[in-house]
DNA sequence: CAGTATTCCATAACATTGTTTTGCAACGTC
DNA sequence: GACGTTGCAAAACAATGTTATGGAATACTG
């Protein structure tokens, strides 16, 4: 032993948060690690003592976005396929930067930083078993998968496109989202 | 005059398809400009001559984009709701890096390349249009704006998903996406 | 035809990042 | 109290978008 070490637990602590907060305010690529570093009030080798990097310091950042959206859901998931549809929403709208860079893909972002598999899979179980109850209720016996995507895109989708302040200026993105609630529903629901 | 340019349409046409081919290769992030340059034996001053920047340059080949897709929609569009979703996703699985441009939005990518406005409107007026002639053959008088939102939110969502490589793996996105459009034409079609 | 001025472009300089290396500083041990 | 070890901050490095600079090629003028 030598000195006493600062890039503890705490710091890393800090560190993600501090990200959080700076990728949520302006996404992940604007902010510069020495800005994170700063704000910390440590220098940039923190971060790759504590992380390895950038990617996977967004990493940790992604993972523990999932994890507050899956925590999302399973609250949700009492309210039915609506519930969950709604709760999806609202959470994508009140976390726009997260939710751009979980979703956007590897092409959609420089940095190379795929979440977890198990932590971003975990987050949409309540959806697979909502669907998987309404087929059985229904007293169908199709597969569930085809279903879950097909529900999932449709919630995905729009509000993905909402995020992207894409065509149809104007449009009511509350109403879509209704109509395609009901949609839904309407197809799975008893 | 003093001395003949090269900087010329014919020099702006190159930048394009070589800007293009390299984003198609590896995403609008990883290309530098001086590759791009290179590539087409001039220097970086060419693009900041023609088109000002590097974000604009990528406008430019947004704007291409989106034209392309409306094209392939146009294209699509005698054969109807279901031969307009099966085009969707094909022109988006033929180019997968411009589509993750297209639709990231802003928070998706550094770059504040947004598209022209009408060039990005026009590329949905078929879908528009086909929304439009399945609601009045059916007899109803709904707003078209909902349906239109929801219905491209839900290819462009599945779309989206299959892209992002995220989640359900193994899945058929074909069978997926095969789902999907049968529940769009039974809620619409008649 | 020679000189000059003007226009244009490639090269080099600059600023900002992520990343790696370096060197100093702090603590335990002898 | 000196030394060696460990750990961190600051400086060096590399890549990239952007801007400034210098030289070169051509048309005009005498």
């Amino acid at each position: 032993m030598a000195r006493p070490t600062v890039y503890d637990s705490s710091l890393r602590q800090r560190l993600l948060e501090t990200t959080a907060e700076l990728v949520a305010k302006e996404g992940p690529d604007r902010v510069a690690l020495r800005d994170i570093a700063a704000a910390v009030g440590t220098s940039t080798t923190a971060v790759y003592s504590l992380f390895g990097g950038k990617p996977q310091l967004l990493t940790a950042i992604l993972d523990d976005a999932f994890r507050s959206f899956g925590d999302s859901q399973r609250a949700a998931a009492p309210d039915g396929l609506r519930g969950l549809g709604l709760a999806y929403r609202r959470w994508a709208l009140e976390h726009p930067a997260f939710y751009a860079l979980m979703f956007s893909g590897p092409l959609g972002t420089r940095m190379p930083c795929e979440p977890t598999p198990e932590i971003a899979a975990a987050s949409i179980v309540p959806l697979y078993e909502a669907v998987g109850a309404a087929l059985a209720a229904a007293g169908s016996d199709d597969p569930v998968e085809p279903s879950v995507a097909a529900i999932w895109g449709q919630v995905h989708g729009l509000v993905s496109l909402e995020l992207s302040g894409l065509g149809l200026p104007g449009i009511d993105w509350e109403a879509a989202y209704e109509t395609a609630l009901n949609r839904i529903e309407r197809s799975y629901a008893v």
